[in-house]
DNA sequence: GTCTATAACGTGATAGAC
DNA sequence: GTCTATCACGTTATAGAC
């Protein structure tokens, strides 16, 4: 492949991009084309069929939270750090892209799914839940956090808040992410 | 129109269930007269674009949430059972129909929703969080609930957490909604 | 190995029959 | 007023050229 699978690479960066924002049945291999000036089927050559295509954007996401929470646990943050950043990408990332958490797209998308796509949604799920687990178990040892249940149900809550929150947000106004978030950061400190 | 409008009233409910099971771009006119023993274009002439189909639909969804918050005033129902009545909805609208809520499902195809439809959208809403607010604000003044920040914060949190929960429970178990549902009612006792 | 030409089908929508 | 025949175009996907 010319220079490491150029055409590849710019192929995922768009299709991840209008997968965010038009989510999976939102866009077509022409919208993915067209601007490279190459032809539809030229995207087909790379990833055969669209499931292949959102397996391999799936499989992205899960390498980045991979990545992004070793990097955490590596340069010794503490716990309350990790969730600030989380909130904080999220932001950004509706902010700068206009996207909004790949989770929420395919819960809605979820009965249109491919197969493969959806088995690897739910792993995606599942790494993000226990992720969020042990950060809100740790934060309220060392005494950062303050909440009442199971550190995984406040999880599945702090998830669902900001997946919800940025949807409501496209509809009615990016207040209402911000307003979220300052309310998750209420909640935890348990006043 | 034969019998007021029984076809219409047919195609709205098949809309609304496939509006609510795959996303708005998750079905066609195709998927809605096919099992109604009609031809396509049928459809057309009760809905001339999909976008009036979409409209009705949002409409729809306004109109229900009008009718059942003022039956609640009416029948003087506390602010508690209110929310309750509400997360009970949620709960079997995803077991019974598998639906989620029709705002998570617009917001995720929000920018590639037609205009009217974002429009209405934004209407419902700014409706759900003012209704949600006034709960939240009565139960905190009649002592039935404890939470810090401002009432539209939590309302949106709330809001998030159902719509959110119900999409990650799709991909990845029922019992995910069931667990926010727990967490709602926790943090809402402020223990 | 990479892409172009083309197919087979589904889509929303219009014109016009009854 | 209600629906059928049909259209123009977009969709995913395959066969085969370079």
């Amino acid at each position: 492949m010319s220079e490491r699978g150029k055409t590849r690479v710019e192929i995922l960066e768009r299709a991840g991009r209008l997968f965010l924002t038009q989510g999976y049945n939102g866009f077509s291999y022409k919208d993915i084309s067209q601007p490279m000036g190459i032809r539809n089927a030229a995207v087909h050559y790379h990833f055969p069929s669209k499931e292949d295509l959102g397996v391999a954007l799936v499989d992205g996401y899960r390498d980045v939270l991979r990545e992004s929470t070793a990097d955490f646990m590596q340069r010794g943050g503490i716990p309350a750090n990790q969730l600030e950043s989380y909130m904080q990408l999220v932001k950004e990332s509706f902010i700068d892209q206009q996207s909004i958490c790949p989770m929420g797209i395919m819960g809605s998308d979820f009965n249109t799914l491919p197969p493969q796509m959806k088995r690897h949604a739910q792993l995606l799920v599942d790494e993000i839940l226990d992720w969020l687990e042990r950060v809100l178990e740790m934060g309220r040892e060392d005494g950062t956090y303050d909440f009442s249940g199971p550190p995984r149900a406040k999880a599945i809550v702090i998830k669902s808040i900001l997946q919800g929150a940025a949807q409501l947000a496209r509809i009615a106004g990016p207040e209402i992410l911000d307003q979220a978030v300052e309310q998750v950061r209420r909640d935890l400190r348990g006043i």
